[in-house]
DNA sequence: TGACACAAACCGACTGGTTGGTATGCTCTA
DNA sequence: TAGAGCATACCAACCAGTCGGTTTGTGTCA
């Protein structure tokens, strides 16, 4: 986990105005297809202002990732979903959340931690760890919703929160692909549906839709 | 699925040897990250032989995703779970058999197609519709077995062969990057317990494990 | 208040190595 | 002997990264 002061200032500086292209062209065209001009081209800054805050194109890469994890965590723990008492419901809330938000352009929705873990394994260790930290630490977050309705509902034997938290991550890290593949959000819709008929049948739970 | 034969030419020429090269230099470094000089060398062949048989590297990369889909199509063909008379006994030794081949290193076990349509979504169309047709081409296969079970057994309202077909590529490709995170083969085995209880429970069939 | 000191932020021309791709010629075999 | 298959030398474009210098923000103290 890189150091990044990014709440602290309030105005965009060239450290955050790379990030945020970092995340936009990796997502669109992959980390190594992305040179570092065409990233200070979309950021507005200079390369000199880009090796002032990064010692390099590897360590930009890392730090997007954990600058990811941030932004996504801060979105998913402010929605409204997370007010339901129910551990179950706050799950179905949230599949119910990534469904919406899986609109627009597929480069905008589909996952930057996924990207670069896929592409950046075995050329980039800073990378493969920052974005693998990312997705397994979204996991982790679901897992807590997970154990405690396995605790209230009960769930068959060898089921656990952090086994269906990573599941729920990959099934929709596959969807992306899927999606850039169609160019459609649509394996996203579908996947989050089947995820969510298999937690009402585990659960053995009518769907409350 | 790193065992490929070729099936037309016996001894394994320029362009086999450079294809199989760049299934395991992209699925390991990515498509962009692995140089064309590289690909000569791992293939033992000179560049001159490399633009004689590929006008460009995209179109090794795309030529290689056709590739990938032969290799894999006869693979998964050839495999013994097709035996089964029964469809649903079909689908669940497919997932038996993926999970007995994810094993040794995590490059040499995931997809070429995943991969490179994920990171070449955005800057080669060739490569990214390729490596789309590889995975659309083996969820509809699937979905010849899991169509045939729905009509034998009934399923709930809206469940397909295709989408079913699909949601399990997905699955398979988001376990396989959940995998390079870890370095591990865990979390595909974990999809695929997943997978299989929601199939059982989909079609309300007792495990026969 | 304002002059000064200092550091962080930023600038952009430059560099050396690498890249994908080409031009040309050799060598087998049908 | 024609041409498919391959080898070698080469190139222009591009790449990540450098570096001397300028601007901007901030704290200090008379």
């Amino acid at each position: 986990m890189s150091t990044n002061q990014t709440f602290a200032s309030a105005k965009p500086n060239a450290r955050i105005k790379l990030l945020d292209a970092a995340i936009k062209l990796v997502r669109q065209y992959g980390f190594s297809a992305t040179s570092v001009d065409q990233l200070c081209t979309e950021a507005s800054v200079t390369k000199g202002a880009f090796f002032h805050h990064f010692k390099s194109k590897d360590a930009l890469g890392a730090a997007a990732a954990d600058y990811w994890t941030e932004t996504s965590s801060a979105l998913f723990m402010d929605a409204d979903y997370n007010q339901h008492d129910d551990p179950l419901d706050r799950y179905l809330g949230y599949l119910d959340f990534r469904d919406a938000i899986a609109v627009g352009e597929v480069a905008e929705f589909t996952c930057y931690a996924g990207t670069s873990l896929q592409e950046c394994y075995g050329s980039s260790d800073d990378i493969r760890d920052a974005a693998y930290h990312s997705i397994a630490n979204h996991g982790q977050r679901l897992a807590q919703d997970l154990d405690a309705a396995i605790a209230k509902y009960g769930a068959p034997e060898g089921i656990t929160g952090i086994s269906l938290g990573l599941y729920t991550q990959a099934a929709l890290q596959g969807a992306f692909i899927l999606a850039k593949g169609q160019g459609s959000a649509q394996p996203v819709h579908d996947a989050v549906a089947h995820l969510r008929r298999y937690i009402l049948m585990l659960f053995k739970r009518e769907d409350p839709k």
